[in-house]
DNA sequence: CACCATGTTCCTTG
DNA sequence: CCAAGGAACATGGT
């Protein structure tokens, strides 16, 4: 369930909810999510300690957590939900979900991380944070940054934005999104980006983002429940599905006509990955 | 069976 | 050292 404004829709969610909370006890189901530490040694280091903030950055999840006793220092356990993390509290004697990767024992209630692909996180190696450009929604992220850190690459720019080093949180479906509502192509070579098109697409990132955000933030969420695909196509839900369907204007609609020129939507692969565009609207000549 | 999927990291090559 | 490309990770849905 990730890209940043799910993450930050997640964090408002759980911050409040976990703030004094203890752990009594804390189990890792699937070793592999809390990698370059043991298990039981992640294990034991939660054990009696109490939850500080919850904060985001890009798209992971940063927990402080206060030591057991009197002596010790504050630890910062590191989330991330990959492809199909996901974190909720459930009620205490609920039974833990098959693809639980780690559990922490709140008393009344319980935090479960679960991700069926295995490609999230829950550690204490603050190190993945290093590489990682500014956040998008912060005074950081400017015009000229985002101009001069595109400058002198001739990757493609949409594949660029992937790499969080230029601006941190810019996932798949947004960078299509953002693209789009910039009318830049995402296969122009990003050092061909002048400052006008730097900026515009620096409006557009936030612009999407921050809607998305507002979106997530003003439906009801239950995270506990079975369907939590609030933000993603085809598994939107009832009301849910108008919200996303307007929010969405060239994501996953290959075919379908441009909402601005009604032109057929086309699809590519960049990185592996698919990209969304408007041939017409996004000219592959928009170096101005 | 084939292909697709919200993400990151590691390895290789230039 | 850096940029770029590609494979790998693991599972489920269509």
């Amino acid at each position: 369930m990730p890209e940043l404004p799910e993450v930050e829709v997640l964090v408002r969610h759980l911050a409040p909810r976990l703030r004094g909370r203890t752990i009594r006890n804390a189990q890792v189901h699937l070793g592999k999510v809390v990698r370059p530490n043991a298990a039981a040694e992640l294990e034991q280091v939660l054990r009696g300690r109490t939850f500080g903030e919850v904060r985001r950055r890009a798209k992971y999840l940063l927990f402080e957590l206060e030591p057991a006793g009197r002596k010790g220092e504050p630890v910062t356990v590191v989330g991330h939900l990959g492809m199909t993390g996901r974190m909720y509290l459930q009620p205490g004697p609920a039974p833990l979900p098959k693809h639980a990767a780690v559990s922490l024992d709140l008393g009344d209630a319980r935090f479960v991380f679960e991700d069926v692909r295995r490609f999230g996180r829950f550690h204490l190696d603050k190190t993945v944070l290093d590489g990682l450009g500014p956040e998008p929604l912060t005074d950081e992220f400017t015009p000229e940054g985002l101009a001069g850190a595109l400058a002198r690459s001739r990757q493609p720019v949409k594949v660029k934005l992937l790499g969080q080093s230029v601006v941190a949180g810019v996932g798949n479906i947004y960078a299509s999104e953002a693209l789009f509502r910039s009318g830049i192509s995402p296969l122009l070579p990003a050092g061909r980006l002048g400052q006008g098109p730097c900026t515009r697409l620096r409006e557009a990132i936030r612009e999407v983002l921050a809607e998305a955000i507002e979106c997530g933030s003003t439906l009801p969420l239950d995270f506990a429940g079975g369907a939590g695909g609030l933000f993603y196509y085809g598994l939107a839900s009832g009301g849910d599905s108008v919200f996303y369907q307007e929010r969405l204007r060239v994501y996953d609609r290959e075919g379908l006509p441009c909402v601005n020129c009604a032109t057929p939507v086309r699809r590519c692969v960049q990185a592996a990955r698919s990209t969304f565009y408007c041939p017409r609207c996004q000219p592959a000549r928009s170096a101005r």
